[in-house]
RNA sequence: GGCCACGUGGCGGAGUGGUUACGCUACGGAUUGCAAAUCCGUCUACGGGGGUUCGAUUCCCUCCGUGGCCUCCA
């Protein structure tokens, strides 16, 4: 059953090829670790896991390597590090913002039911990836020192042969230029020149810079995931800066939010070409559409941003993640309550009809949806019509779902206040009263219970044929 | 301002140049002492206006709306 995924490079969907047949390799951009991670961010996180899940399920589970990073040198981890801890000294601050705030993201997504990456490189533990990447970029002439800064000039790069700069956002230089808003630091040479390595104010983390500049330096942003790539990609099969056979440069999947397409995808992509000699970074580029909360813009200012964490007070993970892939994931995605309640109940509806199955396989039908460029809704509609609850659990475990049994997932809805021994007392009375056929007793005590927000269940045991009355809290 | 997405029935949400996706809700039936739950069934759609076509929700143009990006912001 071939894979298809749709290119951001190409603006097609395509067949899926690993370069190497038994290895695919995949690299997603992960968060920058300065606060608690919000709903938006944790959409790439789904939609990948989900791949990663695909992919280890055509290829083996031993055959895909997926790399997510975690970016802790930047500006707002400095700033949040400075108010949170003034007492301590800066660089101890920010280790502990971002031990803090990793083990936090790590927590929360996995609650969401996400796998661990097979490699979670940090931007710090890279910095001598970077500085070699940067003197090549200098020899190779399309990158240059200015004030103690280096700055990357795709001039120079379209001027040479090889692959265009803006051609992942498909823009000219030109339109570029035309739309650009913001003031052109002195020290560029020209307005579309970005930073690769740029000095470091007192105080703020360090390391020695590259091209023999003096001052100690920190990275630019772009250039840690063209650094991480390669660590972890490329150089583990023979590529890397030593290596001078493009073909080895080249790793087969890069994801991350539409947000990043220009301009950290496209500046990568420079850089990494650039410093192989490579036509493309990665095959096939894919982007997750954008969230929304309830209609609007997730803003601190409109008072309506969800962090994971809030949600996972209120809702169980795998809510989230289903209400998450019930969107296709290009498709812009509104996250709101009624879809978080509707999600909640059909996961209650399957684990019901699925008991205690392990070890099932998921249903063709299922697969081959989400093999078309993970088609969600299309693969949710197919796991509806199964009737087969061994498929079904196949499915939904292939989807990341049903980690749990189907009585701890029962057990999440709310039901701390209620008193379960006087709501057991209550039935008992009522089916008394309605072996003695006294219907109005028996509709007032479930009137009552009604009111405390308790809905009653009747039923039969199917043994002996004798009423049984279960209860839930209505939701 | 420039560039780029998206706009499907009460709600969510796929898909397609011509034949009811699917789910939730609602409604009807079965069931029930009556309900709830369950089962069966039913209804409503393709933002506005032009164009191409035998035929467009699907292609093209335009307008409106929402959103994203435009050099360090996920």
């Amino acid at each position: 059953m071939a894979l298809r995924l749709y290119n951001t490079l190409t603006r097609t969907k395509d067949d899926f090829r690993p370069i190497d047949p038994a290895r695919v390799r995949m690299y997603v951009c992960g968060p920058t670790v300065y606060d608690y991670a919000h709903i938006g961010n944790a959409r790439p996180v789904i939609v990948f896991d989900l791949l990663f899940r695909l992919l280890r399920h055509v290829y083996g589970d031993d055959h895909v390597t997926y790399v997510r990073n975690i970016t802790d040198v930047d500006d707002k981890i400095n700033a949040r590090a400075a108010s949170e801890h003034p007492d301590l000294p800066l660089n101890e601050a920010i280790r502990k913002v971002t031990s803090v705030t990793e083990a936090q993201f790590m927590a929360d997504v996995t609650e969401i039911g996400c796998l661990a990456p097979s490699a979670q490189p940090r931007a710090t533990e890279h910095i001598d990836d970077m500085t070699a990447m940067i003197e090549r970029l200098i020899a190779r002439g399309v990158a240059y020192v200015a004030e103690d800064h280096v700055l990357f000039s795709p001039g120079a790069m379209n001027a040479a042969p090889g692959p265009r700069y803006g051609s992942l956002a498909r823009r000219s230089l030109d339109e570029m230029l035309a739309g650009a808003r913001v003031d052109v630091a002195p020290y560029k040479r020209d307005a579309m020149d970005f930073v690769l390595w740029k000095p470091s104010k007192p105080g703020e983390p360090g390391w020695p810079s590259p091209a023999g500049i003096a001052p100690l330096g920190r990275p630019g942003w772009h250039i840690e995931c063209s650094a991480m790539s390669m660590a972890k990609l490329l150089a583990p099969w023979g590529g890397g800066l030593t290596c001078d056979d493009p073909a080895k440069n080249v790793f087969d999947i890069h994801g991350g939010g539409i947000d990043l397409v220009f301009p950290h995808h496209e500046n990568e992509i420079a850089q990494s070409c650039c410093a192989f000699g490579t036509d493309v970074m990665a095959n096939v580029w894919m982007h997750n559409g954008f969230l929304q909360v309830e209609g609007e813009k997730m803003s601190k200012s409109l008072g309506n941003f969800l962090t994971i964490r809030q949600l996972l007070n209120d809702w169980p993970g795998e809510v989230l993640r289903f209400n998450m892939l019930r969107s296709h994931y290009r498709q812009p995605i509104d996250f709101t309550l009624k879809g978080l309640e509707e999600s909640w109940k059909l996961l209650d509806d399957w684990y019901g009809a699925v008991g205690a199955l392990e070890g099932a396989e998921a249903a063709p039908t299922v697969v081959e949806a989400l093999s078309d460029d993970l088609n969600t809704p299309k693969a949710i509609a197919e796991i509806h019509a199964l009737d087969d609850a061994s498929a079904l659990a196949g499915s939904l475990r292939l989807m990341g779902f049903l980690a749990e049994s189907p009585a701890a997932f029962a057990a999440r809805r709310p039901r701390a206040d209620v008193d379960a021994a006087e709501i057991e007392a209550a039935i008992e009375a009522r089916l008394a009263a309605r072996r003695a056929k006294d219907f109005a007793a028996s509709d007032r005590i479930r009137d009552e219970l009604a009111a405390k927000g308790i809905v009653l269940k009747d039923g039969k045991d199917p043994a002996t044929g004798a009423a049984v009355t279960t209860w839930e809290l209505k939701r």
